[in-house]
DNA sequence: TGTACATCAGTGAACGCGCGTTCACTGATGTAC
DNA sequence: TGTACATCAGTGAACGCGCGTTCACTGATGTAC
């Protein structure tokens, strides 16, 4: 059953776009390349007449989430330049984000799995990472003041390291108040770190 | 071949004491029974006799892995007493922490795992994000100040938020020297945030 | 434009393997007298 | 204290299953004339 370059090429996509959302729901190791398939409404055997393998796969996935996670940034950066870092804060550091892995922060959902994985993986990290701190850079580079006592890039690692550790902590406890605790503090400190 | 009571006791710390390295270094997924048997010296049968499930040797190794980890800080503590939250940072912030994910923090290494599990595992967590929180809220209140912001609550909700957040990135990047800057910029912004 | 055929995206079954779990068995430990 | 026997921690093999990967096959697409 051939179908068509452009067919094929749609479904290329589909399936990393579907894998994209399952690893960060279940995990690398957590789904297998029969759910990922379809997922993404195609069958096992063709998996790798489009990939060279399931790390293959993991790397354009996380790829891709993480570029949606910038998109997604970017979005609530422009939508509120006043005060960006809020609409990053009222968007990131909610119980939604937190109780839906498949579509949230890709740092969040596959950190812990991308650090035992090949460079293949790591450099999707990398780059992705890159992305997120220039534009956190970015933000504080408008807002930095005389009085601010950590230059832009410092701030930018240290409010991104914060915002994913208080999700991925307040995704491992059973008691709902202290989860959202979690991202309250994070909120508070977030701005503190900030250059004001 | 039956043993001692002694003797099986010691066996069966024994899973669970190589388990909370090889989950903390392989993921929950990424270990199976025979090579954490293997881990105690011990064959993949007797895993029963010891366990309800794979799942309860999970709760139970992040249990003591997260105690261990406990302890660590608490020594960091109470040996620099003047100055607790450098000592906290001198050893959490270091390459070496980095590499080491087996004897590492639990949270960094399995949190992210943690998050995909049930009650029991998750129960663990609370329990050992609690323990720390509170050696962090103690070390915060005896340098509290009026002219602090934050209560001694959030501001040790956020730093160890920060503190995992910044090892976790740090561990998927290639490049070390971005890596290295992640665990810098937290360590500039843990003593920003801890009240002053 | 219409026809003949080569290409190849996708299917479904099979491969060997390791997984979590179960079980019959072993033989030293612990107990009863 | 010494002996007879029941207990049970640990072994090793087997269970069914799903994994990542391979492959012969299908049939619509794309190409050549």
């Amino acid at each position: 059953m051939r179908v068509s370059r452009a067919q094929a090429a749609e479904n290329h996509q589909a399936v990393i776009n579907a894998a994209s959302n399952l690893f960060r729901e279940h995990g690398f190791d957590g789904i297998g390349l029969k759910d990922l398939m379809k997922g993404a409404g195609l069958t096992q055997g063709g998996f790798y007449k489009q990939f060279a393998s399931k790390e293959d796969l993991m790397a354009q996935a996380s790829g891709r989430a993480i570029e949606g996670a910038a998109l997604r940034w970017s979005r609530a950066i422009e939508a509120r330049r006043g005060d960006a870092l809020d609409a990053i804060l009222t968007f990131y550091l909610t119980a939604e984000h937190r109780d839906d892995k498949g579509e949230g922060c890709p740092f969040v959902a596959l950190a812990g799995d991308a650090a035992r994985q090949g460079p293949k993986v790591k450099a999707q990290f990398q780059d992705g990472l890159h992305a997120h701190l220039q534009m956190l850079e970015r933000v504080f580079a408008q807002a930095d003041s005389p009085t601010s006592n950590h230059p832009p890039q410092g701030a930018a690692m240290a409010v991104l390291s914060l915002l994913v550790g208080s999700v991925l902590l307040s995704r491992t406890v059973n008691d709902p108040a202290l989860s959202q605790d979690l991202l309250a503090a994070a909120a508070t400190a977030a701005r503190d770190i900030a250059p004001a």
